[in-house]
DNA sequence: CATGAAAGCGCC
DNA sequence: AAAGGGCGCTTTCATG
């Protein structure tokens, strides 16, 4: 290994020349932690050509390690590194620099085998054992964590090592990636890491008090429902037909098998009468589900499970509405309560969320940590998200996409002809079922068209509509009929494409990305696989327009960012949720801002739909909101 | 006590 | 017997 430790200005040596002279830069850092915002930052390692120079930040400094990242921005080299958005944050936090132009092996990796490496694990330990048969010392990794003092050796040695595989990993990766025709997702996946890098390092702002309001209410409905649902369990369960508790306990659950010691046992046969009732009410729990079913049970409910689709089923009794209820109110106080508050970063003030780019097999983000895509709709809970002191939040979200890019991709003229005049698609799918002009839909129609639209997007199946939207069975089997009696392009394109799934064993998005599937090969039986089938059929459909608003969106993500003609500091992606983007715009350029987000998000839009025109909703306001 | 699966549910 | 796609988080419960 051509190996050099910079701890001095004087012990540069050639490094500028080696930098000039190659084509691509590996790049990694080591840090104490990982915040990127209370970190101290130990060593900034590069490859290039087979040299590897390992920069000690700490005695080089900040402003010299300024200007080696502003160097290798000025030479626009192609920085390869594996999980770049951590080292670019780390490099933005420190010099305020944006590197740009990269490729990162992490992401690469995942969309080679996407769909197929749910439990791959992606580390880079992990390729450079697959691609050179080489062991990376994971242990002395672990080392800089919280370290100070004076590294040593060892650690230098291995930190060098990190860089060392990456412009070859790189290779192979991208030969493969082109033999798989993914040119255009490469180009788009790589060029956001910057993009998602700013979006988290950036954060937003969270007013705690409006949060917290939130949650002391939840807490008040939850002792209001909580009492009446154990008022009622204890006024209608008949107790004594038990001969003791253990009867109780075995009958409802109520005790985890390891709970019941010999000595407890021999308490409980004992108890009796009213005394089982109070220890009924003392060891009963709302939130479990398996003691739910059984006391619904019990109360003459014949519930299978207790999710919230069946208990619907049973709503008649009064009972169901209630726990619902309280089950609402528990999870805003679990999952968006007091807790959530710890999201918020105390060097910042703002909560910063993971965004996995490639966290979904469609080609979709997920958002973890927290989760900032699945937060309440509620307006009491959106409306803490709130703009800066001089900005204002741009929410904008895309209007019926994928029914849109449904229509594009299958070229549906009812679908086309319905955008194209405005007519409201869920309208129109009801006009089909219920065999009326679109003039006399009504609204309950109107809701099973979009049941139908949904459901055809998802694959659902005749019982499937039943099960999830509660339509009579007999109906489902019609409407799914109707259905596709109404869209026969969209339905011959559907089956043609499907069948092609189970060719191929991958689809392919708008813009070439893939999701494959395997073939199982060994099946219990015909049905098994006629089911498999029927599943990647769902997947792989799905994909196809799921996936390809992924891709437009992050399309439209990628421009905002590049062609920000305001600056980031006036205009700046704060979340996306799918179809949706969330913008704080500087009140000054608000117009202007708007329409510039607007624009991108149409122009992308614009790729893939036709003739069908593209539609998103704007809204403006001090904070997150779709009103 | 740690870990992992399953159930349930928040969002698009 | 199963039964619409994509996620992440919290709780319960079993297991080691």
């Amino acid at each position: 290994m051509d190996f050099h430790l910079v701890d001095s200005l004087s012990s540069i040596g050639n490094f500028v020349k080696v930098l000039q002279e190659c084509e691509v830069v590996g790049l990694d850092v080591e840090t104490d932690k990982l915040d990127p915002f209370t970190h101290t930052w130990l060593l900034l390692q590069l490859e290039m050509n087979g040299s590897i120079y390992v920069f000690d930040v700490r005695k080089i400094g900040i402003p010299n390690i300024t200007y080696i990242i502003q160097l290798l921005k000025d030479t626009n080299k192609l920085i390869i590194g594996h999980n770049l958005k951590f080292d670019f944050k780390i490099i933005y936090h420190n010099t305020k620099e944006i590197l740009t132009n990269c490729f990162d092996t992490m992401l690469a990796e995942t969309m080679i085998y996407n769909g197929l490496n749910k439990n791959y694990y992606c580390s880079l330990e992990t390729l450079v054992k697959n691609y050179f048969d080489v062991d990376l010392d994971k242990e002395i990794r672990k080392t800089f964590f919280n370290f100070t003092g004076e590294l040593t050796n060892q650690q230098l040695y291995y930190a060098a090592e990190d860089v060392q595989y990456l412009s070859r990993i790189k290779d192979i990766q991208l030969k493969k990636l082109i033999e798989q025709k993914q040119e255009k997702v490469v180009e788009l996946e790589m060029s956001l890491v910057p993009v998602f890098m700013h979006i988290e390092y950036t954060g937003i702002y969270l007013n705690k008090e409006d949060w917290l309001k939130n949650k002391d209410f939840a807490e008040k409905q939850i002792v209001i429902t909580k009492d009446k649902l154990m008022q009622y369990i204890l006024n209608n369960i008949k107790f004594d037909q038990y001969e003791n508790a253990i009867a109780v306990v075995e009958r409802f659950k109520i005790l985890q098998k390891n709970k019941l010691t010999k000595s407890l046992k021999l308490i409980l046969e004992t108890l009796r009468g009213e005394f089982i009732k109070g220890y009924f009410e003392g060891q009963f729990n709302l939130d479990s589900p398996i003691q739910l079913k059984v006391v619904l049970n019990e109360l003459g409910i014949p519930v299978e499970d207790t999710n919230e689709k069946t208990l619907l089923k049973y709503q008649k009794h009064e009972i169901i509405s209630t726990i619902l209820e309280y089950r609402g109110y528990t999870k805003q106080i679990t999952t968006y309560g007091e807790k959530f508050l710890d999201h918020i970063n105390p060097a910042t003030g703002m909560i910063h969320t993971q965004y996995n780019q490639l966290g979904a097999a469609s080609g979709r983000l997920s958002s973890d940590s927290p989760n900032l895509q699945n937060q309440p709709a509620k307006q009491s809970f959106r409306q803490c998200y709130q703009a800066r002191p001089g900005y204002k939040i741009l929410t904008i979200d895309y209007s019926q996409a994928e029914l849109r890019l449904a229509g594009a991709v299958s070229k549906e003229p009812e679908f086309i002809n319905s955008f194209l005049n405005g007519i409201d698609l869920h309208t129109k799918t009801a006009s089909f079922l219920f065999d009326k002009d679109v003039s006399q839909v009504s609204h309950s129609e109107r809701a099973r068209g979009k049941s139908l639209n949904f459901a055809t997007l998802y694959g659902s199946s005749a019982y499937g509509l039943t099960y999830n939207f509660g339509i009579p069975t007999d109906d489902a089997e019609k409407y799914l009929q109707k259905f596709s009696n109404g869209y026969k392009v969209l339905s011959n394109f559907k089956e043609g494409f499907e069948n092609k799934i189970w060719e191929n064993k991958f689809t392919t998005t708008v813009i070439g990305r893939k999701r494959y599937f395997e073939d199982k090969r060994v099946y219990k039986d015909a049905y098994e696989r006629d089911r498999y089938i029927a599943k990647i059929k769902r997947e792989g459909f799905n994909h196809l327009i799921q996936g390809g608003i992924g891709d437009t969106i992050k399309i439209a993500m990628k421009n905002i960012f590049y062609e920000n003609p305001f600056g980031h500091d006036n205009l700046i992606i704060l979340l996306q949720t799918h179809d949706e983007l969330c913008v704080e715009i500087q009140e000054d350029i608000l117009d202007a801002g708007k329409e510039f987000v607007l624009n991108k998000m149409l122009d992308a839009e614009r790729l893939f739909l036709g003739e069908i025109p593209a539609k998103a909703d704007c809204f403006i306001n001090l904070f997150w909101t779709k009103e």
